[in-house]
DNA sequence: TGTACACTTGAACAACTGTTCACATATCTT
DNA sequence: AAGATATGTGAACAGTTGTTCAAGTGTACA
């Protein structure tokens, strides 16, 4: 499973210059929960493997193997690469006899893909 | 600097379900330097201290030293966070005397990162 | 000039990651 | 039933990561 550190304790003893802007946006910031489920979400995004089964399962459902076919890897090494997309629901599947059709889970997932491919784009 | 790892060959001898799928799913596939750029972005999200650091500047712009106090971590530790955010132009700054302010660089980033809030927040 | 401050950087470390390999499970076919 | 196929899983490995520590810049102010 794909892990991720994490602090936030409310004892800090290092200077600061604009003490007011820093206990502002203190009140805004996320609980620590969410900030790092959504650390781990991102953090699945950030492999390439992982990306290229993004992409594949937003154009059509797939199987484990026709992944695997496409991107010339395993299927062991596609398998757990799912399983790390499943468990933070980014994918889902369903079986049909011995094969299983992975698809995206929600349309969140496709709108941060394309959010980020303005962003790499636009920068070179 | 962030490193993902990454391959692509076309030689690949896993057995596939529908090739016709796997065809037309490569002929979209976003090139390897693409994929590649854009898995480092979001690995650069996919940590909870930059994170913290990204949804803080979305709301103000902030020195290191005003970063650091907020989060309650080291100058150094935030430097060496906002150094990778800064190459993959997530962040940017100016200098006023010896004071750093920084902020986000482009919209995209605040809209990633509300995509995927609405992502974590919807599934638990 | 010297001291303090704001920030940056390089090296080193433990902790984590993705892949491979070997094996396990489950389902279909003959 | 046996064998082939599709997928899942645990252990182990090299490679990568984030933090700390120590030392470095450069700017401000007395």
């Amino acid at each position: 499973m794909l892990k991720v550190k994490s602090r936030m304790d409310d004892v800090c003893e290092v200077h600061f210059i604009d003490e007011r802007k820093a206990k502002a946006v203190k009140r805004l910031m996320k609980p620590e929960r969410t900030i790092y489920n959504l650390a781990e979400t991102f953090a699945a995004l950030g492999d390439p493997t992982r990306l290229k089964i993004i992409f594949a399962l937003f154009k059509e459902e797939l199987c484990v193997c026709d992944i695997a076919h496409l991107l010339c890897i395993s299927t062991s090494a596609v398998s757990h690469q799912l399983r790390i997309l499943r468990n933070l629901r980014l994918v889902k599947y369903h079986k049909a006899g011995r094969i299983a059709y992975y698809s995206l889970d929600d349309e969140h997932i496709g709108q941060i893909f394309n959010e980020g491919l303005k962003h790499v784009e636009e920068k070179r």
